[in-house]
DNA sequence: CTGTTAGCGCCTTCAG
DNA sequence: CTGAAGGCGCTAACAG
């Protein structure tokens, strides 16, 4: 592989002249010499050392994209993750950035990442608010925070429109009928997305504390019997995710109740997994294609002018309908 | 963030000295020096430039994944590549690599990875086959294939037992009384994956070109009524892959077809999602941790050690039986 | 429009 | 065991 240098010798010009095609500053460059250079470089298949750019530049074209884990060391088992990360990334690509991926529940690797491949940006999707504040590095790299409810000064956010997507459950579970709802959630008192999303729903249908379930208490224990049996029970169930919706399906089936007929169930997210369950999940859809081309816009728009003030945008939310609600009464 | 050279100055040795001690060279230095040196990198916080290391060392720490798109762009939407990518990513991690991802049907960005960036290997998932031999850098980087049925001189493989998958499948299914059996596939004449599986189901029982389905058929056309209606009819589906298996049955069970009392449908690869849909899939699992493993552990053993012939292994399956396949006769 | 030059931060011979 | 010095390949002033 031949090096920028040689390229320039061979066509008979200087480095610089070379880097300037190679760059796109043709204002800089003869029409002719750059076609000759480029002619050069297309025969040699010359491809550029990034490594190098980064060092002359103090900047890779790498953007950090961290995850958190919660302990689990493959973070793309959750869909929801998967489907966002690779968006990020096919969007990532249209900027010719390359995303730096990072599982991990803990700062120091994060700023490894950071401060060690001098990236260009820093995406993080979850509530890291645990160590967010310790990254120093924060300041200086561009930085957009996704589902993170915490403000952090000169921090630019995207959101989804929790409460709003917990309103229009609410609205929608009412006016089928329903009257007692539970919420079930991963950890609905630590999560700021899903307790957005239950103050939502409490915006339209009074949730009693006592149906406001960790998911945890339903997979382990017999939490479900409970809220099943007896007079007293919900009649639906807003989960905070699709995935979480999927597997109550599976946990009321087991006990041989039948969704919707026996109990209404309401997603969160449109996955592509809710299409292919059964029944198909109602659910509160975000666009997460549209989510990741936000984010990724955001942060390069950024990257190019450092002196953007922070900017922060929410992304919207809209029922679809599908078969696992049913009406009452 | 101080350079090396400030660290070394601070201690008072050359940048010699410090280079050693980060790089674990102990033998080179004394262990008082080291200490010394050591105390000072961690309260200054210092984190070494990846870009200066891979320029002046001419490789990164980065290793290149190749996954085909299928012209989709965002590749995590297949949930059984983004399991893999997401488990290959924390084995990486394992042994101190980052993934540098790149979704891509066109082997020139690929080869702009590999060598742009000096990446210390690379991993390709799916049947590059159209311009594998394009790609001159092969030789160069020690590179792992996997599911990819083709051989590259001195490239190295991880393949699962596809034969033996189909094989199993067959046996299974015969064992549950079915001799009549279906095969639907992405694209049964061209995915070299896919072809095996058929090979080793036919090994075991006989299954007419007429029954050998392209999804695309199912998923678009009709094609489905023929299938379920008459008397010549395949009792049992034998799908190759989860995600094959489940659309599947959602396309039956908009026909009024219960799987599996009227059909049954066997899938392939155990993904999360085949124990969240109903009836739970009956699967043959393949365990992509493992397989993350043996591909990723392969290939570090192959950038330590330059010399290494070729290696090939081959990941074993083995039938979970679920509900999807019911017993007949 | 083009060339010269001085680094970017680190690793790595080679001397001592 | 330690240090000095050159160079990895590219970019970006600064001259011309």
């Amino acid at each position: 592989m031949p090096t920028l240098k040689q390229i320039a010798q061979a066509a008979g010009v200087s480095t610089t002249t070379v880097s300037n095609v190679i760059n796109g500053n043709l204002r800089r460059v003869s029409g002719d010499t750059a076609e000759r250079v480029r002619a050069i470089i297309r025969q040699t298949g010359y491809i550029r050392n990034e490594a190098a750019r980064a060092l002359a530049q103090r900047e890779t074209r790498l953007v950090a994209v961290n995850l958190q884990t919660h302990g689990e060391d493959n973070a793309l088992l959750n869909p929801y993750s998967a489907v966002f990360i690779g968006a990020l990334t096919a969007r990532l690509y249209h900027h010719g950035y390359h995303p730096l991926l990072r599982f991990s529940d803990d700062f120091q690797t994060v700023e490894e990442d950071i401060v060690g491949w001098n990236v260009a940006g820093a995406i993080f999707n979850g509530s890291f608010t645990r160590y967010l504040t310790q990254i120093r590095s924060l300041a200086a790299v561009p930085t957009v925070l996704t589902d993170c409810y915490y403000d952090l000064p000169g921090v630019n956010r995207v959101d989804v429109d929790d409460a709003g997507g917990g309103r229009v459950a609410g609205e929608y579970l009412s006016r089928m009928g329903h009257r007692r709802v539970a919420f079930v959630a991963n950890s609905p008192d630590e999560s700021a997305v899903e307790i957005h999303r239950l103050a939502g729903l409490r915006g339209v249908i009074d949730v009693p504390d006592r149906w406001v379930i960790p998911f945890a208490d339903i997979a382990g224990g017999g939490r479900l019997d409970v809220l099943t049996s007896g007079s007293d029970r919900p009649t639906a169930f807003f989960c905070a995710s699709d995935l979480i919706a999927i597997q109550l399906i599976r946990a009321l089936d087991a006990r041989g109740l039948r969704v919707p007929e026996d109990a209404s169930v309401l997603g969160f997210d449109d996955l592509p997994m809710a299409t292919v369950c059964t029944p198909q999940l109602t659910t509160v859809a975000q666009d997460i294609g549209m989510k990741a081309q936000l984010v990724v816009d955001m942060l390069v728009r950024h990257i190019r002018d450092k002196s953007l003030p922070p900017e922060r945008a929410t992304l919207g939310v809209r029922l679809v309908e599908r078969d696992s609600v049913a009406r009452i009464e």
